[in-house]
DNA sequence: TCCATTTTGATATTGAATCTCAATAGCATT
DNA sequence: AATGCTATTGAGATTCAATATCAAAATGGA
């Protein structure tokens, strides 16, 4: 899936424009494995051309979310980090409260539960957070 | 359920001490109705006496919250919001992203899937977190 | 190329949350 | 009730991610 594609037709359909910097941060969100947090990605940018802003990769985030190429997620402690979206589908974490690691799991029952939380209250589910907190196995040894 | 109390023999199981400032936190939060954040308690404390300082209030919190006297959830802009635990059990919420209402809801099949998840990974499940972002039905008419 | 409009970089500002530290309060012991 | 040790407090400073500001630069249609 060719994510540079998907952004630039994403800033052609909402009449931004196409530059540098956005190109360069998309990339960067790429290049990054697993979860990253904006002053990572910044770094990651950094790399590739030192006159990249702090505000630009802020102000791009955003951005990203919206055009579904990176993934949001919030952390206990308030914190957001993100994750380049590799078309492996929806997937929702468990995160160590130990060592910090973060899994993934996807689980079809609780999906189409949550659906039909959301139908009984007549609420227009337009998307969803679940986190599990607790001990990963390596820790638990 | 008397939570002067609850709160009250916390401290002493931890050898923390009983103080004016701990006890006007507690009954601030349980007077306030719904969800409220650290500033919100900190307003409705000083109410009572004005010498009650911020501080005491950010660190009483956590306190609060392991008494499980207070329940936290994190929304989505990263903000932590509380709720005095009025012994209606856990629930989950569902967020309008148009109008901010927090509504509660429990679900078995979701709350057994989320144990079943944990233990498929060797999961030792400490806690959870569960949203659902939409807009509301008052919003949608 | 021109030009209106966006976007950018650098920095200042915000705001929630935490830290600092001298002063005070709690409480077990006399 | 007075002592002394330690936890706790208040007030303000500090932190840190995130946002706002604004003049200068880049973009892209004409």
């Amino acid at each position: 899936m060719d994510k540079g594609k998907t952004f630039s037709s994403f800033l052609e359909k909402k009449s931004l424009k196409k530059t540098h910097g956005r190109d360069l941060i998309v990339k960067a969100a790429a290049s990054i494995k697993g979860h990253f947090d904006a002053e990572q990605l910044l770094d990651t940018v950094k790399k590739s051309d030192s006159k990249v802003s702090r505000a630009s990769v802020y102000r791009t985030i955003p951005l990203l979310v919206k055009a579904e190429i990176v993934e949001e997620s919030i952390q206990k402690d308030g914190r957001r980090i993100y994750e380049f979206s590799r078309g492996n589908g929806h997937h929702d974490h468990m995160i160590c409260v130990k060592c910090g690691a973060i899994l993934e799991f996807h689980d079809n029952v609780i999906e189409k539960h949550q659906e039909l939380i959301a139908k009984k209250y007549n609420f227009e589910m337009t998307g969803h957070r679940m986190e599990i907190k607790g001990i990963c196995s390596r820790c638990r040894k």
